[in-house]
DNA sequence: TCCGGCTGTTAAACCGATTAAGCACGTGCT
DNA sequence: AGCACGTGCTTAATCGGTTTAACAGCCGGA
């Protein structure tokens, strides 16, 4: 029982107890307690014994590492193995869409189970912080990046050096080349759309998002709602596809625009880019003396818990799959599934319809009982 | 255990070119290079070099780096320099109260700015994967540790062999001993409530939380309510202290209570936990025909954008410093910051006000126009 | 008796940096 | 000439593990 000297100069009485707080104990205490060498204790303790270790040995290493509360240096383990078991995640931001944070959750989430860390780095979209990221995390030897975006976005211009496997995640490099996620936002539209025409809607406006440029999920929205009235043979009136600021003002703003129409160009139902304009859409159809689901039926987009659910009647939506989406991109980055290789690497994860109560069977109300 | 691909594989023809992408640059290439020995490549890259090196060998040096792309492998150093310049965060939960997330942000930008790296590890308040987590981050040699909780709360039973500098987030420890940083909510609500007062307002009721145990901050906000009606000469009224479910309609319920009493009882006033219970107080008010801010004036707390700044007339509030507080546990953590002494090593942080359209002079409408 | 092979274990190289100690050389002083 | 000292660098130990090659001892067969 001879230690090395401690480390730390303020001198308590008992050795023993300070040692117990500043100096882990390494793979040496514990050969020397179960009397082999490091070699052999390495060797028990990763399973690599392969039958060339007798038992009884395997047991006194065992005992002495559990007994030593032995627990190995992963830097040193790294240096030499050359794998960290960590992952760098690189965000644009992570506070702004309050859901989308779920994708970091999952990514940490997925990337614990099998038995990695996760550095978190966001860089608030600053192009010269990403590049730094990006360095400091290979300099940290990382396994692999994730470059994640807040929003379903192409993303022109890379920072230099992403190693081969980095995985995009809710947004897809413009050249191609690394695998990618991001959600299905044209199917979403699909399942959106179709659930207000099998509801017997004919007249459905989409109120957009006015924003420039718009946003890959305005565009791919747009397309599933075309897609599904022309499948449906309806034909598209250009007068009921209106774009608002995307808050409530903008969406009470947008979708007054399609209630001020005659009767018998009005929509029927709205198909709103996202809840917060949906919210605003409520807060106008209540001027218009429309009531919800009864005289106008309302989809979302994005399922943000504190609107979509807390709104009355609870409103229907199209969930963005963040959890899935984060749990996708860390297991290709680990390798424990395909990498995609349709599709330039970009697979399109499905966003599934969630049913409240804000959506019925198209009004017959008499058109004169229209204003209030 | 499938073989995670890591940064290498998919080869290239040029050997020279895939050494580029998989084998980074080390000290030794860097010190062949320049014609001298790892160890003045060491000396003159860590500015050790002290007059010692003449500045024409430096320059070969430092050229010779810059040429070669040369970024030191952190793991090898931080094996010798014991100091890995990463910190873990560990948290209950990240995704539940969106903009709790702002502290973990916070965290990780001050982190960064100080040369750190994060890692983030969200637990969902499992005790077994939160002690894992521990074990984990110690063994990746972290420098510091922050414990975060998304809501400000006594943690109390926590994880083994915490090291002793780890900094508490948006809580603190039951037994004290760690420093730890929690909103002023005492404070925060008596500026909400003094806000009321100044107004004119002596009948204000506290729409508080319906939850078993009360969470922390529940009770202190009731504090500051009752010490700023002490202060004012306001005698309290035990009647208009009512609770209701933390959503949109647990706090119309609970609103619509005191909204209910006879006129010559009935506040002029509600200070609301929350946000989501002031979101149910203005539906709550728009049944009993009450406008907002003329025959009503609502606070709330929390500040939460979806909600706050949505609502109409936009909701005066008490914002949570969640930046505020990220920031200051890690530049506690990194020592940037005096450890605080007081108080058990606990610092209140302040909770600002947030002025909207929600509050104005108490009404004197004819209390018979109560109902519509 | 000698040799090959098997078993159980270890010495030593290695990962890529930092850093204490020391060496070689020139210079100035006595 | 001899010596101390400053300058400019290098050697080698070190951090705490992993991994390869080899060694000691024993056994059985030729």
């Amino acid at each position: 029982m001879c230690p090395p000297p401690a480390l730390t100069g303020h001198g308590l009485d008992t050795l023993d107890e300070e040692e117990r707080v500043t100096t882990r104990v390494g793979i040496k205490e514990v050969a020397r307690l179960a009397g082999v060498s490091t070699a052999t204790v390495s060797l028990v303790l990763n399973d690599r014994a392969a039958e060339r270790i007798p038992a009884s040995t395997q047991e006194r290493v065992r005992r002495a590492a559990l007994e030593s509360g032995y627990a190995p240096n992963r830097l040193a383990r790294s240096l030499r193995t050359r794998r960290t078991h960590t992952i760098g995640l690189i965000s644009d931001r992570i506070a702004t869409t309050p859901y989308a944070v779920r994708m970091v959750e999952a990514a940490q989430e997925t990337a614990r189970r099998h038995g990695h860390l996760l550095f978190l780095v966001s860089t608030g979209g600053d192009r010269e912080l990403e590049q730094e990221a990006v360095a400091a995390l290979l300099d940290q030897q990382v396994d692999g990046l994730v470059y994640a975006c807040m929003w379903h976005r192409v993303v022109t211009d890379l920072p230099q050096g992403l190693p081969p496997g980095t995985v995009f995640l809710d947004g897809r490099p413009a050249g191609g080349g690394f695998p990618a996620v991001v959600p299905d936002d044209r199917g979403g539209a699909v399942a959106a759309v179709q659930h207000l025409v099998d509801a017997g809607h004919r007249r459905i406006a989409y109120v957009d998002i006015d924003e420039e440029p718009p946003p890959e999920a305005s565009g791919l929205r747009h397309q599933g709602y075309l897609e599904v009235l022309e499948r449906a043979g309806i034909q598209a009136d250009p007068a009921l596809h209106v774009r608002g600021r995307s808050d409530a003002a903008g969406g009470a703003e947008a979708a007054s625009r399609v209630l001020d129409l005659p009767a018998d160009r009005r929509p029927t139902a709205l198909f709103c880019f996202n809840d917060r304009i949906a919210m605003g859409a409520y807060a106008a159809a209540r001027r218009h003396g429309l009531e919800i689901p009864r005289d106008l039926s309302v989809v979302g987009y994005d399922d943000q818990q504190l609107i979509a659910a807390e709104l009355d009647p609870g409103l229907t939506t199209v969930a963005l799959p963040h959890h899935a989406m984060g749990r996708w991109a860390v297991e290709v980055l680990l390798g424990e599934r395909e990498r995609p290789t349709q599709d330039d690497g970009v697979v399109l994860m499905p966003c599934p319809l969630i049913r409240r109560e804000s959506v019925g069977p198209p009004s017959v109300r008499d058109p004169d009982r229209r204003r209030v």
